[in-house]
DNA sequence: TATTGTTATACTCTATAACTATA
DNA sequence: TATAGTTATAGAGTATAACAATA
């Protein structure tokens, strides 16, 4: 890697790195009297979208989130201590868990959501939705040669312990 | 704002969130063997860059990171733990305290921003020079609506101060 | 008085390892 | 045996508040 491209990746990547962080440290205190963190908002906006008001299992929550399913189980911990979320039973395969917003998460959601929505349009006041889309491109191409990176992490993992 | 334009907001945001943190945990992983966090790398390459052979003050380092110049004292506290970096007394104002690499800290450097290079290979694999740019571009118009967030909230923490 | 850096404290997020219940 | 979820544990990063030293 010649050095200019070094320097352009670096450049690039440490701003990301910024600005994630000041998105999530703007976006908590945009949301500060509901006591509500960014992870959280990605949780409660899941279980809300449509079409899942079964609900989600924790270990589609935690892959959705690239997460641990541990770390899942922390933030559920969180959200149900502020009777937001509930864990239900599932009766075919009493294994699983099916994660939904309870009716006080539903009404929470109305409310969060329009905060978020104001909170992006701050975020991206000047972007047109050509702009907006072009970012997102860009943003998943680097994602995918991520999750390559991790997935090469896990094999070599794997086959370590398969030598073994 | 328009559900369309949430829902596009939506995505990017979020997508940058979960790229961000796989980031984190692919390029700590990355140099796993040297125990230094994507953070570190950030302090350190601050430290390693050319015209800062005197070192960068806790609040100039602070401000370069956007966090608070207490989260950089417990950075420093576990490079210094390491022995990669030091902090010097200024002679002339000596309320102010230089942070430098030390030798060892040049020397992992030089090792460090190598693996840190081609883990940018990989991360940007198949971006062109001018899609960085573009990316990069994008990427600091988000920062900078954002640092106008945190700053209109410390304005208004401020003024209820100053209205007591 | 204001600024620089530090200490003290707290909390969230993240991970891995080991466990229980169920399939 | 394998899978879903949980518990236990550890550590980093983040913040704010209060303090000491210095200007």
């Amino acid at each position: 890697m010649s050095d200019e491209r070094f320097h352009m990746a670096n450049r690039l990547l440490f701003r990301m790195f910024k600005t994630t962080n000041l998105m999530h440290v703007t976006g908590t205190a945009w949301t500060a009297s509901l006591k509500l963190t960014t992870q959280q908002w990605s949780v409660l906006g899941a279980l809300a979208s449509p079409g899942y008001d079964d609900g989600l299992t924790v270990n589609e929550l935690a892959e959705y989130l690239f997460v641990s399913r541990q770390n899942v189980n922390g933030l559920l911990d969180r959200l149900e201590q502020a009777k937001l979320t509930e864990r239900v039973q599932n009766a075919s395969d009493r294994r699983v868990r099916f994660v939904r917003l309870t009716k006080k998460g539903k009404a929470i959601w109305s409310n969060l959501s329009n905060e978020i929505g104001s909170y992006y349009d701050a975020a991206l006041d000047g972007f047109s939705d050509e702009e907006i889309v072009q970012f997102q491109y860009l943003t998943d191409r680097l994602m995918t040669n991520l999750l390559q990176i991790r997935e090469e992490k896990e094999n070599r993992k794997k086959g370590t312990i398969d030598q073994v």
